[in-house]
DNA sequence: ACACGAGTGGGTCAAGCGTCCCAGTCCCTT
DNA sequence: AAGGGACTGGGACGCTTGACCCACTCGTGT
């Protein structure tokens, strides 16, 4: 209970809510269980949010723009564009064993924003900045390896992010690393062989 | 208020509950709203069912069980195999369209179930039954055309749930029904050029 | 026709929720 | 050093939730 500037605080209150809502789930975050987690009284929680919505906003704001930044960072060394993509694909994979729960957790805000007309640009938002990551990934692919796309990016930017979150979903219930491992190999290959590699001219 | 068989009422709450969760999400469907939109009174709630979660595992019983038999009668009059697919994309993109909410709830349902040990295998047959869905599909495909899948089929069944799946949460999240058209007839593109079409033998 | 049990309704309970208030305390400025 | 504003803590309010109890009513088997 040390004194924080109110920012501070919001940041500190955004990143226990990140950790208990990771854990138990979106319905777990609580006010109460909230600053259990961050060590402080009810009060100061609406002392730095209005209400716990607008917590909620800005949780989601820092995770889209966290996973968008963490998306870019990923640069292959490069070889063939299926080996980068199947170097991208593994990353995630071990990121998501890693924190299943906050992966879960993207998902269940998702499906939560949607049912509130208020939230819904929050999830389109947070679908866009995927969308923004995939095109990225393919367009490092792409110029690292000399190669184009023989369908438009866009169209391809949307089935990988497909691809990821249904990769995400089925993984999430079996928890089978090995098949889904299998399954996005095999997309990784769909997607070369067929859509990838025409000479860039 | 007539009078009701037991069996009758937990049918009847269902089927309430199921209407309520498809319209406002999981979350709005507690007991009041369900008895509400049942037109029944509380009491008559535990007097069918011993608690919520009691009615929420039969409810997701029930729909599994639903979607199950739903997968399995749809049968393309068959042209290739390129145009099943197609058509069995084409028929649940409309499915998706037309009861956003309630596929919206399986994945709620879903997510839920996942948080709570208790529920976790019913999640686990959820997804069973979609692999299942996509295997008899898989089959039926083949079998029409007479030719032969060149993955096994188990991946290839878990490949098609992925893409279902990611192209359900991508869609409830932009409603851009073209886009996801595009993207799933992509995919059947996918399928049947690389991994499908080795005359049987 | 009559009793018995299945089914019903309303009122109630404790717990947990988000939100709010206010008296107090610390730090920073001047 | 003294004032004022930023920050804290505990307690409380009003509401909703799942669960429950009990007095009642109706259909049915005898």
């Amino acid at each position: 209970m040390p004194r924080l500037p109110a920012e501070a605080r919001r940041a500190a209150l955004v990143e226990a809510a990140l950790r208990v809502m990771s854990r138990d789930g979106l319905a777990a975050g609580t006010t109460r269980a909230i600053v259990a987690e961050a060590g402080m009284s009810l009060a100061s929680f609406h002392y730095a949010f209005a209400s716990r919505d607008e917590l909620l906003r800005e949780l989601v704001h820092r995770v889209v723009g966290h996973e968008l930044s963490a998306a870019t960072a990923d640069l292959p060394p490069g070889a063939g564009p299926a080996d980068c993509l199947r170097a991208a694909a593994a990353g995630y994979l071990d990121h998501l064993e890693r924190e299943p729960g906050a992966e879960q957790l993207m998902f269940e805000l998702a499906m939560h924003s949607l049912r509130d007309p208020a939230l819904r640009p929050v999830a389109r938002q947070q679908y866009r900045a995927y969308t923004a990551a995939a095109t990225r990934l393919l367009e490092q692919v792409a110029a690292a390896t000399g190669t184009a796309w023989r369908r438009p990016v866009p169209d391809l930017a949307r089935l990988l992010v497909t691809l990821i979150d249904g990769a995400t979903t089925t993984w999430l219930v079996d928890r089978d690393t090995a098949a889904t491992r299998t399954v996005l190999d095999a997309a990784v290959e769909l997607f070369v062989a067929q859509h990838a590699e025409l000479p860039a001219g």
